[in-house]
RNA sequence: GCGGCGUUAGUUCAGUUGGUUAGAACGCAUGCCUGUCACGCAUGAGGUCAGGGGUUCGAGUCCCCUACGCCGCGCCA
């Protein structure tokens, strides 16, 4: 205990050193440590203490016989009390060593501790097990949750990471400017976030669901190279990996070409992927979007392992089996996945894979079984012993495999086998979870053409087709592959951007094939559009998700493990019970009046 | 908006075919315990079985509705 309380001129004894940080060097030297008891051992006579704080754990011990004032204050204190010690840095005995701490050899026999708070004995321990404490609980009381030291590296690697960002991009001439929260809706994209105004009745803002507009408006400005590690919302339905409210590092270069873009962000993932000890090879490996789809039926492959698509579809040109056939006739195709030991599989589980294809939206899973006394398939009987020899050899299947077929349009049929070999990569282990594929999606279709043959953006109304396809804008703008790109690490997108139209000819014919006038392309993005009439350099960007980044590094599933303050499933915040009821006089100061459906209006 | 799974002690869970007084571990409280580190030992408290309705002689258990949570589909330029 401080005893001079005339000199005091804190509330407490500040701290000399951090748990984690004491060491040989502080030994028989007298420190002052102020954290919280971890766990509170009392043998009768001695009593550990763990302390804990943000640097790690330190054991204090406290002797009845040596020091019975401060035994006497540690005797049955609670776990998380806060408190002070302060003592010299002692060895422990060696048979006592605890080898699962760092600072596991040494102790404090305090000569002083202060009580500086109690706690009251909490919702959930803050154990390894928390884990596994329902999630609602753990947010509620999430001050306790992020208190817990796994919680702790998760944000001290969110942290590294932001600074590697800052750290790349500042060294490649970048400048970090802040864009506004509060600005006009564009009608486009996901739900907005409206924010009413006092002092614009009958008005709002909305938020932004990404800093597009503004960063665009920068290269007018002649920034060069802008940053930002930018809030994002949007009022859509979460998953594991999305929020309504997230974060983005947003990044926007001028008179660059998409290559000086890939090239600058693979130096930024490089700095950032060796945070957390892992190399990753420059450059990047490249791949259009239409071979991905081709061999993994996905525009985000994970290539931590192989099972690519092999294509039949001229097996099937004049084949009997008409099923397949047809869908060849059609412009189709016959895609076929090899699975090696799938020829195991128990009728059962065959029979969910076509439950599974029903609901990805196919017909159905085609398949061969090659067990040892032949092949083994319901559609065998269809085809020719030349198409059977053909199957097996373009496979290369042998016994005990099997393989799978998927016969429809070409995006159809890469999409159902690229859900299927996820799945089998999953069932057979095959992918290697110490592989770090990283690349580069480019070549993207322009274009969504719905059933009606209408367009819509593919990434968004500003990105530049390739030079090569201008033509194709007016003979079958379907076809028109963008200066768009994707970067993919084991599967999961982490970041996509695009080099941007900066011709006002080329920019007005995207609007016209969108299907949107002269008045209505104004109306959306007038401001940039009247910043495009004066002078506007060539540019192109990109946007990161920083929570999935910083999740995947950190092993989690879910990007709430690396936000400090997630709302739940339910875009809900438990700990502030947020969104709430506005007052009375706010909605009157606001002129504005809930016009709610029936049944919630009377709750 | 839709689908799946879940909700039992402070926490994590078990709870048989619908049948007596709903259990365990950890935590908590009290006592004992002088080298623990998942300390140990003993004793004890602690339950609106999420809420509502129904079926039944009888419901934690079966059915329906609601709420909440997680996962997925739609959605997310």
């Amino acid at each position: 205990m401080t005893q001079d309380t005339q000199t005091k001129e804190d509330f407490f004894t500040q701290r000399s050193h951090f748990c984690g940080d004491v060491t040989a060097d502080q030994v028989s030297q007298t420190v002052t440590l102020n954290g919280w008891v971890a766990v509170n051992r009392d043998l009768g006579g001695l009593i550990f203490i763990e302390m804990r704080d943000r640097s790690g754990f330190f054991q204090i011990v406290a002797d009845p016989e040596k020091n019975p004032q401060v035994h006497g204050i540690l005797s049955g204190l609670k776990a998380e009390t806060v408190i002070t010690a302060t003592g010299p840095v002692t060895r422990r005995p060696e048979d006592t060593y605890n080898p699962n701490l760092p600072t596991g050899e040494f102790e404090i026999y305090p000569t002083s501790v202060e009580v500086i708070s109690r706690s009251k004995t909490l919702p959930f321990q803050l154990d390894d097990e928390a884990d596994l404490v329902d999630e609602g609980l753990r947010l509620k009381h999430r001050y306790l949750d992020l208190r817990r030291p796994k919680m702790h590296q998760n944000f001290l690697l969110r942290h590294q990471v932001a600074q590697a960002i800052r750290n790349s991009l500042n060294s490649q001439g970048f400048l970090e400017i802040e864009t506004p929260i509060l600005l006009k809706a564009t009608p486009e994209g996901a739900r907005d976030y409206l924010v009413p105004s006092r002092v614009h009745p009958g008005q709002t803002f909305a938020l932004p669901q990404s800093p597009q507009i503004f960063k665009q408006l920068l290269m007018v400005s002649g920034m060069e190279r802008y940053y930002q590690i930018a809030r994002c919302f949007r009022d859509e339905d979460l998953r594991a990996d999305r929020q309504p409210e997230f974060t983005q590092v947003d990044l926007e270069m001028s008179f660059v070409n998409q290559e000086d873009v890939l090239s600058t962000v693979e130096d930024l993932l490089c700095q950032v992927f060796s945070v957390s000890g892992i190399t990753l090879e420059k450059p990047f490996r490249r791949m259009s979007w239409q071979e991905a789809m081709e061999k993994y039926g996905s525009d985000k492959p994970d290539l931590r392992f192989g099972m690519e698509f092999i294509d039949l579809t001229d097996i099937f040109t004049t084949s009997e089996f008409s099923a397949f056939r047809q869908q060849v006739e059609k412009g189709g195709v016959v895609k076929a996945l090899m699975v090696k030991g799938a020829a195991s599989y128990s009728r059962k589980e065959l029979d969910d894979l076509q439950v599974m294809a029903k609901r990805f939206g196919a017909k159905g899973l085609a398949y061969i079984v090659y067990n040892e006394d032949g092949p083994k398939s319901p559609i065998l009987k269809f085809m020719s012993e030349a198409e059977q020899q053909a199957i097996q050899q373009r496979t290369g299947a042998e016994t005990g495999d099997a393989v799978f077929f998927a016969a429809d349009s070409f995006n159809a049929a890469c999409a159902v086998l690229g859900r299927f070999r996820l799945l089998f990569g999953e069932k057979h282990n095959l992918i290697d979870k110490n592989r770090h594929e990283i690349l580069w999606v480019t070549d993207f279709p322009m274009f969504e053409v719905d059933d009606a043959g209408n367009l819509s953006p593919n990434h968004h109304p500003f990105t530049s087709p390739r030079p090569q396809d201008l033509e194709l804008l007016d003979t079958d703008p379907g076809k028109a592959c963008s200066l768009g790109y994707d970067v993919v690490y084991n599967g999961a997108e982490i970041g996509g951007g695009s080099v941007r139209i900066h011709q006002r000819d080329l920019q007005a014919k995207i609007f016209k094939l969108l299907g949107l006038t002269d008045e209505e392309a104004h109306e959306k993005f007038g401001f940039l559009l009247e910043a495009f009439e004066y002078g506007v350099p060539p540019h192109g960007g990109l946007a990161l998700g920083l929570d999935r980044i910083v999740a995947m590094l950190a092993g989690e599933d879910s990007i709430r493990e690396v936000i400090a303050f997630p709302k739940t499933n339910n875009a809900a915040c438990p700990l502030t019970s947020a969104p709430s009821a506005p007052s009375e006089e706010q909605l009157k100061e606001l002129h504005m009046a809930w016009v709610l459906p029936e049944e919630e209006a009377e709750a």
